[in-house]
DNA sequence: GCGAACATACATACTGGTTGGTATGTTAAC
DNA sequence: GTTAACATACCAACCAGTATGTATGTTCGC
């Protein structure tokens, strides 16, 4: 009986099929890009036929998008919005923690973030792409953003900053170094960063707090919108 | 007698074709990406036969490596390297000018910065790409950190910052930007970017010159490696 | 339990269009 | 007249996509 538990000598296992294709050819798409990563390559990797493909996408494009919003949008979970959640830990810790065990390995860095190299390449020529890489940006940002705003809250981060300019510095950082490193094609470049990357973080760790004095300090006069640096 | 200056009626003038050809292909790459430009789009373009684009560039990739290292090269002097030889005025403050001037109309957020682009896209996949497009940054980078060592032994910029360093730092900012305004294909995030970066500028300034005491300080004392932000 | 009926999940062969590149012919310039 | 500077026609390889056929899995009547 071969009802509930997929058995793997299944011939027509079509999940199987689908995830096994959208791993290819997010393989694929992250090494050369969308427009020159051809189906028939996916196909070769996979084993796969183009009658398979085209029948669980109807579209190169639709590939495309499934790309993105199931296999990018899974890393961008993995690697910060689920760690970021990680309590008792003071926000800014958490975040140097994430920059940290970012990848590092050569390959890593020789093809750089997929969410960098897709948006670099289709945001301004297909607007579905980019709406769907956009979201993912964003759920990123705010994260970041959030987490931020729960440590201000916490008097653990300064309240000069604010957090949404925060949040995109940070990710403009990563998505730099990531850029640079790639180009050189070499570790240490993308060691540097972060290392310059975490410096920067710990400068956004509330000072000692002062002693608490009797009388209240107006809102107005601790958050201040023009952050320094 | 149109010998000397070029009349525009001639019928051949290799160097005038040569650069539409050269412009249109940038103008295509930087759009598109090299990859996906086909030749007949610049063709198209140029009204330029297939001819005599191979009379003039032996293989699409030599027409690339000629984008890089002649419009390319062209555009990181322009915008960086000769605007830093302004005399008299303070490192950071060139800085900070250049940054302003950086280009803000949408065509430009739209498609992005060209060096970028192609670094992103080629870097992996091309080795003599790799190589030239490092080049233009490794310049770009050493001529932000010969001005920040200028500003050093001028003491008006911060000792303790290593200026390598933060001339990588400064360009991982403006291509990760660059990259975020191209993705949400928004002049305002490319705005809030060139803020952050010039309210980051404004932090590598030496703080006022503490009165000149007898005794000097030993350089080892002052500048130290790693640097606050 | 068993097979007909049907739907799902593929496989194969092919198409029109495009790709970078080339072979060969032509014209302008000196 | 020689050669540099093109123009034209053509090529094999590849592209995404499709038409059509087939094998597998499921459902349902009995």
């Amino acid at each position: 009986m071969l009802t509930g538990h997929a058995r793997k000598e299944r011939l027509h296992n079509p999940q199987h099929t689908r995830e096994l294709l959208l791993q290819a050819a997010f393989r694929e798409v992250h090494r050369s890009g969308f427009q020159s990563t051809g189906i028939n390559t996916i196909l070769a990797a996979t084993n796969v036929t183009k009658g398979a493909l085209y029948y669980h996408f109807p579209t190169k494009e639709a590939l495309g998008y499934a790309i993105v919003e199931e296999i990018i949008a899974k890393l961008v979970r993995d690697r910060w919005l689920h760690p970021m959640l990680s309590h008792g830990k003071k926000p800014v810790d958490i975040l140097i923690g994430i920059v940290r065990r970012l990848p590092v390995q050569p390959e890593d860095i020789r093809w750089s973030c997929p969410l960098l190299n897709l948006a670099q390449e289709m945001s301004p020529l297909d607007e579905r792409f980019r709406k769907r890489l956009e979201r993912l940006f964003l759920s990123w940002q705010e994260g970041v953003a959030a987490l931020l705003r729960k440590g201000q809250s916490q008097r653990t981060v300064r309240r000069d900053l604010n957090p949404d300019e925060v949040a995109s510095f940070l990710v403009a950082m990563v998505e730099g170094y990531a850029s640079l490193a790639k180009n050189a094609q070499d570790v240490r470049v993308w060691e540097v960063g972060i290392r310059n990357i975490v410096g920067w973080l710990k400068s956004l760790r509330a000072p000692r707090q002062p002693r608490r004095s009797g009388r209240r300090i107006l809102k107005k006069q601790v958050v201040k919108r023009r952050q320094r640096f």
